[in-house]
DNA sequence: TGACTATATCACTATATAGCTATATAGTGA
DNA sequence: TCACTATATAGCTATATAGTGATATAGTCA
């Protein structure tokens, strides 16, 4: 094994705050700009705490970044990768789906046959 | 929002298939090749049934795929795209790691002004 | 100052799952 | 057939964390 798991380990915690419907959400209704937190309670639907414990997730793992204003604090994407690294798991996610209803497709001919 | 969170779900699926340091060292042993169970347990260091399970997952997901050989089972990459995603991650991380540094170094040479 | 609003944090519950042991299954050779 | 090995699965415990309600903090305006 050549990587070290330490190493993994830092792959594997980037990937684990993507790997959350909520964290995607949030992520989802900033792509379009700034945000401050009611805003994007009211886009989600999620509840505030909620949404303040996921804002810090992922500002902390670098994402999104944090500018209070008054009351209010906005968040925006802070790294775009993230779109792209979303884009290739779509991309993969629809390639399977893809080979999935071919393979359907062929078990329907098989079963006309 | 535009996306609906039921197809958020299942990128964050995706993402959380590689949320675990685990089975990164099974992806990272098998970019050299394919390996049966036996292999892998030797170059991860993980337990038979851990294995089992992740192998699993990885191989639901699409990640991995199956061949029996006799009493061995061999898995292999399907799909290498997943390299793609790590190396994204990787780099996001490296940035990340530099701005860290950056700043460390600013603070240094603030420290020493 | 005090009242009000926006955000953050705390404490808790419920759920998911990694890893383990024991067991089951499947292929191979005697 | 039986014995042996490789892999898969079931059942369990321990841990992590999403979501919630209550509370704390901070900024704004009277």
């Amino acid at each position: 094994m050549q990587i070290s798991p330490d190493a993994l380990a830092q792959v594997a915690d980037y990937f684990k705050v993507l790997s959350e419907v909520s964290r995607l959400q949030v992520l989802s209704c900033l792509k379009s700009g700034s945000k401050n937190v009611s805003d994007i309670m009211a886009a989600t639907g999620l509840g505030q705490a909620n949404v303040s414990k996921h804002l810090k997730i992922l500002t902390q793992a670098g994402i999104l970044s944090r500018k209070p204003s008054g009351v209010s604090v906005y968040y925006e994407i802070a790294d775009p990768i993230i779109f792209e690294l979303c884009e290739l798991a779509c991309d993969r996610l629809s390639i399977s789906l893809e080979a999935r209803s071919q393979q359907i497709n062929q078990l329907e001919t098989w079963s006309k046959a």
